[in-house]
RNA sequence: UGGGGUGUCGCCAAGCGGUAAGGCACAGGACUUUGACUCCUGCAUUCCCAGGUUCGAAUCCUGGCACCCCAGCCA
């Protein structure tokens, strides 16, 4: 084998190959979205595969928009697009490109199909030319209007162009085979007739190119060498490859390689689902930080270094693959670890009373546990202080780490505390607990008498910031069906925390621009797009893995 | 159903005729002022199934099976 030999990602081996073999000399890939509708996970998949080839090959990467359906695309989109490529960090160049602005160029190619007699003009309409295309399993019948000649056809096409015609009077069609077993190859229309404002190239067209016909030569001329695309177009490449062929066009001819489609458990990336949800208003709009698009994901946290690590990871399937979030939240966290401050705040607070304290000290604890370069910050400690309610059980299960009665825990950063009394309300609910302190245990003493039974995170009373919090699950319940969207959500995707209350250190975090970080125990957090200087909101990028095993009693 | 594509651990995924990498998840254990992090350990005698070729097969051949894609004047 040839050392240089690339394992593990056969696009890249393919290309290499070319490379060694001279059918080309430089690597020029593209990424094509159709501006009408949002990127997601998979659209950065796809990006990635293309824009790491030209990582490894020195190459160039273009963004281009598939703008070739005038009814369906908008420049609110284009900026969209642009928006989440820039966010990601991918260099394109600078300037993303239009596959609209080669249509004169696809006319020309496509009057010389005419000349060399491999495109005709056919006034089938659309039923009939379902019909004569035939099915899976019986062959296709010709066009009665398949014999016209060169004349006739460019006659027609030219006037087709002109707006003669209403539309979907007629169409340019391919001459390839009508019995092909491939149906792409059934004579595929390459033009129709689109009386329909471009948001681009506005009202000169009444001619618009289908996608099959456009893409290749979109890529030939610009340059690009290896056409990466999902295997959903595997079919589709013998139309790629007869398009470019049969214009008897100089120099590269581009390549289209297929790359299997990224699914993740549980997320659903379709444009069609994503557009229902957030039409439904299940979602509070794109950027719904539950949605797999860029925006959400952005909204929510997730960093362009873990979404990439992430990709690395996964590799490039042959076919499509649905990759477990878990995953993905790996890389998150992973990412985010290293990264970010740590500060307290706690959730669902229970009151606790330090009944033997009387003033407010501050202690010093440290913004990061493993990096000292984060420093440290001072933390108020009164004789009033909350918890979260879930640290203190009146009756601790099993091998309980927390708070409750009669037992020890740290406060993080602080001293031991020991709950001495539980009060509760009229309905037996715990509202306060009475607690003491150990002034022999401050963090840092050295004190060594005792072992707690663990250590919690609180929040002081009186400095106490109120927040909400935003705490998100998986959508669906269990991997989604796509036909019963709606009735596999959950309905606690979204639990929000209103009267959370967090350390005045995470105000500091904040002014200093830090706008992610981790708050203990609870996961890593960022400030919402919600959030104002009145009400801090934060939303949960991802919570902190957990050996904690709940006993069922 | 005609054609095309794909099948290696629960999930991704290496492997390219020489005797099954790695990651996630999971399960134990160490450490711990986050039940986090980190660190150990375990986790496919077997590669969709059945035959065949070979000293030797996940890799080659034959035949099955399963799943995915294609019948838009969408992309």
């Amino acid at each position: 084998m040839h050392p240089e030999t690339e394992r593990g990602n056969y696009i890249k081996e393919e290309i290499r190959r070319d490379l060694e073999a001279g059918r080309v000399d430089h690597v020029v890939t593209r990424f094509p979205p159709e501006p009408n509708g949002y990127l997601h996970i998979g659209s950065a998949y796809a990006i990635n595969i293309s824009w790491s080839m030209t990582q490894a090959f020195n190459g160039k990467f273009n963004l281009r928009m598939d703008d070739t359906n005038p009814a369906k695309e908008d420049m609110h989109y284009v900026e969209a697009i642009v928006a989440d490529v820039d966010w990601l960090g991918v260099d394109y160049g600078g300037e993303p490109v239009f596959g609209s602005d080669y249509f004169p160029q696809l006319f020309d190619y496509a009057v010389d199909l005419i000349k060399k007699g491999r495109a005709f003009v056919c006034d089938l309409s659309g039923d009939q030319l379902r019909e004569y295309r035939g099915t899976l399993t019986s062959p296709g019948t010709n066009s009665p209007f398949r014999q016209r000649s060169i004349e006739e056809n460019l006659d027609l096409f030219l006037r087709m162009r002109d707006g003669e015609f209403p539309n979907g009077a007629k169409t340019l069609r391919a001459k390839i085979d009508m019995t092909s077993p491939n149906m792409n190859l059934r004579d595929p229309v390459l033009y129709r007739i689109v009386k329909h404002h471009h948001y681009r190239s506005g009202d000169e067209w009444c001619v618009y190119p289908m996608y099959d016909y456009a893409h290749p030569l979109q890529d030939y001329i610009e340059g690009v060498t290896h056409s990466l695309c999902s295997n959903e177009f595997v079919n589709n490449r013998p139309l790629y490859e007869w398009v470019l062929n049969s214009l008897d066009l100089p120099g590269n001819i581009p390549r289209q390689i297929e790359f299997g489609r990224l699914n993740i458990t549980g997320v659903v990336t379709s444009k069609r689902y994503l557009r229902t949800l957030v039409a439904e208003g299940v979602v509070s709009g794109w950027d719904d930080p539950r949605l797999p698009t860029l925006k959400g994901m952005r909204r929510r946290g997730y960093t362009t270094e873990a979404i990439f690590g992430f990709l690395q990871e996964i590799g490039i399937p042959k076919w499509e693959a649905t990759v477990d979030v878990a995953m993905l939240e790996y890389f998150v966290r992973q990412d985010l670890q290293d990264k970010v401050p740590c500060v307290m705040t706690v959730l669902d607070p229970l009151k606790v009373v330090i009944t033997n304290k009387d003033d407010v000290e501050m202690l010093e604890i440290e913004n990061h546990p493993k990096d000292e370069s984060f420093g440290t910050r001072q933390v108020p400690f009164g004789p009033e202080i909350y918890i979260e309610r879930a640290d203190f059980a009146e009756n601790p299960p099993k091998k309980f780490k927390r708070l409750a009665p009669g037992v020890e825990v740290r406060l993080k950063g602080g001293y031991f505390i020991r709950c001495d009394d539980v009060i509760k309300d009229a309905n037996g609910e715990v509202v306060e607990l009475r607690c003491s302190y150990d002034p022999d245990t401050k963090s840092g003493a050295g004190f060594d008498g005792r072992k707690p039974k663990g250590t919690i995170h609180w929040v002081e009373a009186s400095e106490a910031v109120p927040c909400e919090v935003r705490l998100y699950e998986p959508m669906f319940s269990e991997q989604p069906d796509e036909e019963k969207l709606l009735e596999t959500l959950n309905p606690d995707s979204l639990q929000v925390m209103a009267n959370a209350l967090t350390e005045p250190g995470t105000k500091e975090m904040l002014a200093a621009g830090k706008n992610q970080m981790q708050f203990l125990r609870n996961g890593y957090f960022i400030e919402d797009t919600d959030s104002t200087a009145d009400k801090l909101v934060f939303t949960r990028t991802v919570s902190l893995r957990s050996s904690y095993k709940p006993s069922k009693s």
